[in-house]
DNA sequence: AATGAATGAGATTTCATTCAT
DNA sequence: CATGAATGAAATCTCATTCAT
C-alpha cells in the first residue's frame, strides 16, 4: 500500500530496463532464490537503493520480471501462429528450453510469492485461452472425431510433454526423449497436411 | 576410527528423523526457499545447532530429503505395481498431488544445487527405468503395433501430463485438464482390458 | 555510476573513522584473533551490521588497518628524519613498543591472510627503502670502511634487535636487553658524531 | 580446576602424540587461529570428543603444544652446542625458518592466551640463560674486550637478527638480508677461530 | 578409554527496507 | 532522480564445552 503511494521510476526509463535485463540474465543463470536487490544492483552495475527506487519491493521486481517474461511468451506465440506451420511452430514454442526454464523458476516462484501466484495464474489462462483458440481455428474439425482429445486438452497435453523434456532435459536425463517426441510428432502429421503446406489450405 | 568425524546421527536416529519430518512439512508448505536451519529447527521444536550437527551443512540436509522423497516415491510405485490395475495406479502415482508438488521442489532446488541435482538426475532415471520394465511388461504387445508410442516414450509422456495438472492445478489454473485427463483415460481403456480385470487375463 | 557498488563508506566518514580507531584498540588489547565484526561494533558503540556497511568483508577491515598503522609508520619514520638526530631517532621508533606491538599482530595475521600479507609486504619493502635511503645519506661514508655492515643490513638488523625487545618485553623477559640496547648505541655512537650534533656538520 | 581434578589420557598415549602431531602440522599450515578442537580432530581422523578427552580444554592443547615445541627447541640448541662449531651451529638455529615460525605463532598465541604466554616467557628465559651460558663458555674472552657486547645481548641481537630473516622472509621481503647476513657471518669470524676449529683449541 | 548427543555463543555474511538528502 | 547511511533480521557455519554412557 505504501508502495502503491510512492511516485516510482517511470516504465519507460532506460534504467528500468536495465535492472529487469540484469534480474533476468542473473534468474536465468543462478535461479530465482539469486534475485535479490543487491545482487541485481550489482549484475546491472548500479547500486543497490537505486534498484529499490525503481522497485520499492522485492514483490515488485519479481512480479516485473514475471510481466517481462510473460510478454516475451505472447510475441513468441504470436510468432509462431504467424508461422506457415503454426501448430508445429506452436509445439516449438512448448519445447523452447530457455522460456521454460524460465517460466520453470517463475512457477516455483509462485510457491511463496503471492503477487507471483496471482501473475502467474493470470498469464497462464490467458495463454491456454490463445492456444485453445488457435489449436480450435487450425485444427478444430480434425480434433472433432474420435479418438483425439479436443483443443483445450492438446494444449494441456503438449504443455506437459515439452516441459517434461526441458526439465528432465536440465537434470541430464533423456530416456525415452526422443521417443515421446516423436509420438508428438506422428500425432501432428496425422493431424495435419504434410509439412510446409498450410493447415487451412 | 580412521574414517571419524563422518556421518554424525545414526541414519537411525529419533532426533534425526523427527528434523527430516519437520523440514518435509516445511517444504510443502512454503517452498524450498524456506528450509533453513532455523526454521526447520523451529518447526522441529529443536535448536538451531542441533540441526547443524546432524546435518552438517544445507546439502547434506536437502539431499536427505531428496533420499527420502525419493524413497517413498520409489515405495508407491512398487504399491501400484502390486495393485490389481498397475497401469491405471501408476498413472494415478504420476498425478498424485503431494508427490508432485515435492518432486517439482527438487527439481527446482536441482538448478542451484548440485548435490541435490545429482541425486535428482539418479532417481529420475531409476524411476523411468522402473517404469518402462513395468509399460514393457504390462502393455508390451499393445505398444508394439502402430499408432502408440514405445513404453519409455509413454513414461515420459504420461509423467510431463501429470506434472501439468499438478503445477497448474497448483496456481489454480484447470481449464483443459478435465479433457487431458479423458484423453489419458481414454488411451489406457484402449490398451488395458475393462477395469479390475488383470492386465494380463 | 558504472562502477556502483564499489567503495562504501567515503574514506572520510566519521564512521568510518570511529570504526578503525575501536578496530585498533581491539587488537593493541586483544590481539588479532579479536578483531570480529561483533567485537569491533560493540566497542565502537555501533551494530554490527554497521561496521559490515563499511567493511564488507574481514579482510576489507583488517587491509584498512593495516593501511591506517603502515601510514602512521610512515609519518613516524618522517617525524624522526627531520629531527636533529635523525638516525638515533630512527633507532627509537625501531623499538617503540606500541608500534611494534601492532606490527607483530600484522605480521601474525599476513600468514593467513592473503590480502594482508600483500599489503605488509610492499609496506615492508617501502620501510626498508626509506630507511636504506636515510642511512645512505646520514651514515654512507661512515659505513664504507671496513667492519660495518652496508645501510640494508643496518636497517635489518637494528629492527630485528628492535623488535625482539618489543616481543620479549611483552613476554615480560628482559635479561640481556640492557645489554643489547647498550651494543647498539654504543655503535650508533661510534658511527655518529656526539649527540645532538647534527650528523652532516 | 575442574580440568585438573579429571583424568584425562596419559602423557604417554599414542593418542595424545598423534594429536599433538595433527595439531602441530595445523599450526604450521595454517596459523595459530586455525588451531580448534575439530580442526585437529578432523586432521588426526579422530572426532572431537577424544581430542577434549586428552585435552579438557582448549588451553590444555595449546600448552602442550607449546611444550613440544619447547622440547624440540632445546633438543636443537642441545645439538647445536655439540656440534664441532657450536656458536656458528647456534646462529643456524637462530634462523632455521621451520622452528622461528613456529615460536611467532606462539608468541603471537601468548598475547591473548594467558596460559600460553606464561609457558612462553618460562622457556624465553630459559633459552636465554642456555645460551647465555654457552657463549660465555664459548666466546667469554673474546667478548670481554671493548667493542663487542657481552654474551646476554648477543644471544638477543641474534635472535633478534634471525627472526628479523625469517618474518620478513614469509613475506617475501628479502632486501638488505644478504647484507645482514654477512654482517653476523663476519662477526662469528672476528670472533672465532677460522672454520672446523673448535673454538676452545 | 572413548563416543554420541546436545547446547549456547558467536563469527561471517547477506538481505530487505527505511529515511534523509 | 538518485544515493549514502543505517538497521534489524536472518542464514550458514564453526566452536568449546558438558554430559551420560
Amino acid at each position: 500500500m505504501a508502495a502503491a503511494a510512492r511516485r516510482v521510476g517511470a516504465e519507460s526509463s532506460a534504467t528500468r530496463a536495465l535492472i529487469l535485463e540484469a534480474a533476468d540474465k542473473l534468474i536465468r543463470d543462478e535461479g530465482y532464490a539469486s534475485v535479490s536487490t543487491r545482487r541485481v544492483a550489482s549484475r546491472a552495475g548500479l547500486k543497490p537503493s537505486l534498484v529499490h527506487y525503481y522497485f520499492p519491493t522485492t514483490d515488485d521486481l519479481l512480479v516485473a520480471m514475471s510481466r517481462r517474461g510473460a510478454e516475451e511468451s505472447d510475441r513468441m506465440i504470436e510468432q509462431a501462429l504467424q508461422s506457415d506451420d503454426p501448430v508445429r511452430a506452436l509445439w516449438t514454442f512448448l519445447t523452447d528450453p530457455s522460456r521454460i526454464a524460465m517460466a520453470l523458476e517463475f512457477m516455483a516462484l509462485a510457491n511463496h510469492r503471492e503477487a507471483v501466484r496471482t501473475h502467474m495464474a493470470e498469464h497462464c489462462e490467458a495463454m491456454r485461452r490463445r492456444e485453445v483458440e488457435a489449436f480450435t481455428r487450425l485444427l478444430g474439425e480434425r480434433l472433432a472425431d474420435g479418438a483425439d482429445c479436443p483443443p483445450s486438452g492438446l494444449s494441456v497435453v503438449l504443455a506437459g510433454i515439452g516441459r517434461a523434456l526441458v526439465m528432465e532435459g536440465g537434470l541430464g536425463v533423456t530416456s525415452g526423449h526422443a521417443e515421446a517426441r516423436a509420438f508428438v510428432e506422428q500425432w501432428l502429421d496425422r493431424l495435419l497436411p504434410p509439412k510446409g503446406q498450410p493447415a487451412g489450405s
